[in-house]
DNA sequence: TTATTTTCATTGCATATGCAATTATTATGT
DNA sequence: ACATAATAATTGCATATGCAATGAAAATAA
């Protein structure tokens, strides 16, 4: 049965390279599209948070947001009360492109679950939210 | 309904970073254990063969098989009839090490899966097979 | 047959990645 | 209060990655 963790590899990797080759015109090439929209969604993640939040290695997200603060599309902000924390945050570069990401990841998904009844797609998200208590 | 592709891409991640940190020591990190467990039990594909089965960038592929017939995991062949083509064979390395790559796969698949009834499991199978034909 | 286009593999180059080690700050134990 | 341990961010370094361009072989068109 792992045809499954195959499949799913197999979709990331598809979709990571759609995303980058997208974006890669504005700056947001690997894979800083899932960073950038992430952050616009929930401001003020301090940059463990948004690495753990995506499983990737923390390092790799420290250099990947510092070259979002380089190219003004995020900002940082020590944490008021824990000097260890930088709090990342939209600027407004990254506010106004946000809907375009929204709506490429919303027609991916789309296209992704078009041979899926809405009935099938809730039960995948279901079946995956399962999953996901698991990793 | 987009939770779907988040976390899937989660999920992808998450079991890259394990299987890297499993067998980096063997230099199988930087996700070389996919292209490896592939070849072993389909061998012959050619490069470009096995980077589009894998959804991954086609000179990313071509180095890490590289790399993989540098510390004689593979080898390559010249096909017999089309000389472009480079076919990827596993080496006797390979196959030894091949029924430790499976039970890992095999392990984290049932990890990623043990919340669900076997039923659940076929269900979820069946609905990404579905969505795969949309990549 | 010859010319044109397509398909694979390969390389050059600039950049990204990630492990291991370091520093800074906060939390915990005594 | 002080020492010790834990957590976050950061850097150094070696290596991996991936776009764009090239080379080599085969398929297709003329």
């Amino acid at each position: 049965m792992f045809k499954i963790i195959r499949n799913i590899g197999k979709i990331t990797r598809s979709l990571q390279i759609k995303s980058n080759k997208q974006f890669q015109a504005v700056g947001l090439g690997n894979n800083s599209f899932i960073y950038l929209i992430r952050v616009c969604e929930k401001p003020g993640m301090f940059l463990g948070e948004v690495a753990d939040k995506l499983s990737i290695d923390r390092t790799t997200a420290f250099r990947t947001i510092k070259r979002l603060v380089d190219t003004n599309y995020l900002r940082l902000e020590v944490d008021s009360t824990d000097g260890r924390l930088r709090r990342v945050f939209p600027t407004d570069k990254a506010k106004k492109i946000y809907p375009e990401l929204h709506s490429f990841e919303k027609d991916s998904s789309e296209k992704l679950l078009s041979n899926l009844t809405l009935e099938e797609q809730q039960t995948l998200f279901q079946l995956l939210e399962k999953c996901s208590n698991n990793i």
